[in-house]
DNA sequence: CGGCGCGTAGACAACGTTGTCAGGAACGTA
DNA sequence: TACGTTCCTGACAACGTTGTCTACGCGCCG
């Protein structure tokens, strides 16, 4: 080793300062860089005297060991890394899932890479190319709607590949059982007498979204209620948009008596929508996935509870199954739902 | 390149490929790899033929560039990945900490590498060595209380570090105007005829918690108001700890007519606490940090609200500054917190 | 017509690490 | 004494990429 590099270290001011490697500890410890390294990763089959002036000399340095430069080198290839990809980490639903995920990862020493696409394909796309250039071990995405082939392009180029919350064919995926969740909810409002009940739905494009229409549709069959078309709304977005359709649904001649609110958003615009026309204790509410605080509002608002850190546990664990060499074909997981009663989905039918 | 490699290509069946590298692409296009590496790098003074020839080749194979070896021989290492450390990604301040940070790295193509250390101290540490093996270009880490050596020792070490919520001397930090948003909180309540303010602050060893303690006792002395030792409890902890509190506040001689809860699940404890009792019309209560829905309970909760996504926006700037080389002795940035009156805090004294 | 500059292309080494293999010492056995 | 075995250590190449440097062909100028 040259001289004139050592004199360059680190000296824990953080100036001009290399970070030091392998060779500086070795030239300090005055063993090979290969006996470095088995101490590193802790290998068997270094003498202790040789190991602890090779301890030492890393206490001294700060040597700090390079991960990229290893797996780079290493035969597993591994990068102990997972990527995310989320439509917006910072949603609640979305950040349940990334801890739970996270909790999983760290069991195996592995760290989580996220983003957000904001259900953007162009901005999905970028973000799948950004971790998969950082070489991830496996990669879990909650797509955003339409063109997925992006995504599946790389799990056919082998990188392994759970998706969450929407399915595709050819890929392991782990969802909410959308349908039977909305089956409860419309036997519960039934079993309170309720007949002609609403359903407010998010965007059609969104997968989840006819999911749940379907199973209401379905829901209303089992329990013999008619469909009544006028009572079914979907692509609603934003909290206007709620209050004006909830407006507009209590206003008409023969209005609905329950309200079940295909999504979260949803939800809270009814709440503010029944609360301005002070019919919140008259006409039964439902929606679907939790949010926090439920329970302090007058009523409580009932719900269908997903599972985000069920949903993520399962993601998580088929993926480390598929990165271990699991080669067997796609599956698929279901995660159940469960209603929670809290008041505002038990107020009886007039 | 020897034939033998060349066929174990990937096939897009992802079953045994191996990942194709410059070589294979190199190979194909029948061009060197210096070639390809100045294609893919955008790197002027390749003729538009041979630069064909180079992008069929990496479209037939699939090739995807190596972040790890590319970071690793480019000359000034970086990684374009910063680490997160928090207390816990999916509550709701750090998840818009997290997506505000993410946005300012997004437009520098940098990722995100976060973690939750659940104020564990040896949990941090762990993820600080995951996140430094990894090289990240920088850190930006909500410390956990107690003993920080550990952070600040890879910040001497040369590690582009910004601290948020919580300062420590020695580095950049970015923190929000913790006294003077109890300040305004006091000054509303006082504005309402209240002069028995009762205060329940977070634990102690919290450093957000004693500033905010230190607010308060300020501020009652810059209104005239005479601190009353009875009325402030500090290290409130969980739901149904403070509902006994409150409990106990209310039902002193000479109760306090307002709460100031100096954290989110304390003002969550506190409506909690008032509904039961039936006070929530009565008694006002200002809570410090906003939380989602606060709007939507009877009455409206009034908050003292943080801005995570201006704390996360500060921190990522300065961070991305000392990246770039900005070599300035530490900085402090304070983040100012704005009153959101919502009735709650308005009802006046008795 | 020789020399020079320019634009393009590739050979080679290097980044920090680990897999492979060979060498040497210490010990036991024939 | 010769030889095999075991344990420890280090030299060297390789992972996939990029920085540096050289080479070649072409056109232009003196």
């Amino acid at each position: 080793m040259s001289r004139d590099k050592l004199t360059t270290l680190a000296v824990e001011d953080g100036s001009t300062a290399r970070v030091p490697t392998m060779r500086d500890v070795a030239a300090l410890a005055r063993v090979s860089i290969k006996t470095v390294s088995r101490v590193v990763n802790q290998e068997p089959g270094v003498s202790p005297e040789l190991a602890d002036r090779v301890l030492d000399a890393v206490g001294l340095l700060g040597y700090r060991h390079n991960l990229t430069a290893s797996s780079l080198r290493r035969a597993d290839q591994k990068t102990a890394t997972i990527g995310l990809l989320l439509e917006d980490i910072s949603n609640p639903f979305s950040s349940a899932l990334h801890r739970a995920i996270e909790d999983v990862a760290r069991r195996r020493g592995t760290l989580v890479l996220a983003g957000s696409s904001d259900e953007d394909p162009d901005r999905q796309q970028e973000l799948l190319y950004a971790l998969v250039s950082r070489r991830v071990d496996g990669l879990i995405a909650m797509p955003a709607s339409g063109n997925q082939s992006g995504l599946l392009r790389e799990r056919r180029l082998g990188r392994p590949m759970v998706l969450v919350d929407r399915p595709a064919p050819e890929a392991d995926s782990v969802v909410v059982d959308n349908r039977a969740g909305v089956g409860l909810a419309v036997r519960q409002l039934a079993a309170h007498g309720h007949r002609r009940i609403a359903f407010l739905g998010d965007l059609r494009s969104i997968w989840t979204a006819t999911e749940r229409h379907a199973g209401y549709v379905e829901a209303l069959a089992a329990q013999g209620i008619m469909l009544n078309p006028r009572l079914v709304r979907m692509d609603v977005r934003g909290v206007d948009v709620v209050g004006r359709i909830v407006h507009e649904l209590l206003a008409a001649a023969d209005p609905p008596t329950a309200l079940l609110a295909g999504q979260n958003l949803i939800t809270i615009g009814a709440v503010h929508a029944l609360q301005q026309l002070g019919l919140q204790h008259r006409v039964a509410l439902l929606g679907f996935d939790d949010f926090p605080l439920a329970e302090l509002l007058n009523p409580g608002v009932s719900v269908i509870a997903q599972d985000p850190t069920g949903l993520g546990q399962a993601a998580a664990e088929l993926l480390f199954a598929r990165i271990d060499g699991d080669r067997a074909p796609p599956r698929q997981v279901v995660v159940p739902t469960r209603l929670v009663p809290r008041g505002s989905g038990e107020i009886p039918a007039p």
